[in-house]
DNA sequence: CCGAATCCCGATCGATACTG
DNA sequence: CAGTATCGATCGGGATTCGG
């Protein structure tokens, strides 16, 4: 196996932890895995309800989040192609600590903003 | 101003909550703001604690956190130079939450891992 | 028609060496 | 000891094309 898996410790790169750590580090997973949250969604719904996504990073990061066991993908092969995607029990619950993270960002954002607006006018 | 502020939606790339968001899904935002928790830190201590950071991408990354008001940067003005880092109470409420994810990933990890090789022997 | 794969470019990351 | 510069490698993301 690639790395030695002591105990689980993310400060340490040679622990499968921080692989689990930089999977979820993408911005498109943190909003992929709470919009699943209220239930199975196709493809074409996560493209509109997640706005700025890209098909191809929406695709990309199903896949990721398939292959960790996180999300489940259901084809239907049906003409035209129906596929849904839903969390595993696993993904659900990451998905609660995510939800927490996305809702830290909603109600502190204009703090960052502020701080942000002080930093530039400092150094002017 | 750059982007309407209706409320806070992550959804909503239009919205700076999202901003926050990518500052957030950053792995080394996810382990240099717990690392602070415990109290401040030099950056020497901060490079030995997160193993895999070069010096570059921490100084980078403390950087934009401290831009964002969640990192305060106190330079003791001394030779040689002694910086020391620690988070403000904005960042510590991030942290938090921030904890919370990273202990997830320790605790699971084995779970992906498992799932990922059976990804695998699904497809060969 | 919907979902996925390919190509391509700019942005970002990481290693190393260097400055104060 | 803390931070910066440079450069090659890698990744993210859009436009386009493919397939069912």
């Amino acid at each position: 196996m690639a790395k030695t898996q002591k105990s689980g410790d993310v400060y340490d790169p040679s622990c499968s932890a921080r692989d689990a750590l930089e999977l979820i580090a993408s911005k498109w997973a943190m909003l992929i895995l709470p919009a699943l949250a209220d239930g199975p969604m196709r493809s074409g719904a996560l493209l509109r309800r997640i706005g700025g996504v890209s098909q191809k990073m929406l695709t990309q990061t199903l896949r990721e989040l398939e292959k960790n066991g996180l999300v489940i993908r259901q084809d239907m092969q049906t003409v035209p192609p129906h596929v849904e995607y839903r969390l595993s029990p696993l993904g659900a619950s990451l998905s609660d600590v995510l939800v927490a993270l996305d809702r830290w960002a909603e109600l502190h954002f204009p703090e960052l903003d502020a701080a942000r607006e002080r930093f530039l006018r400092r150094r002017s």
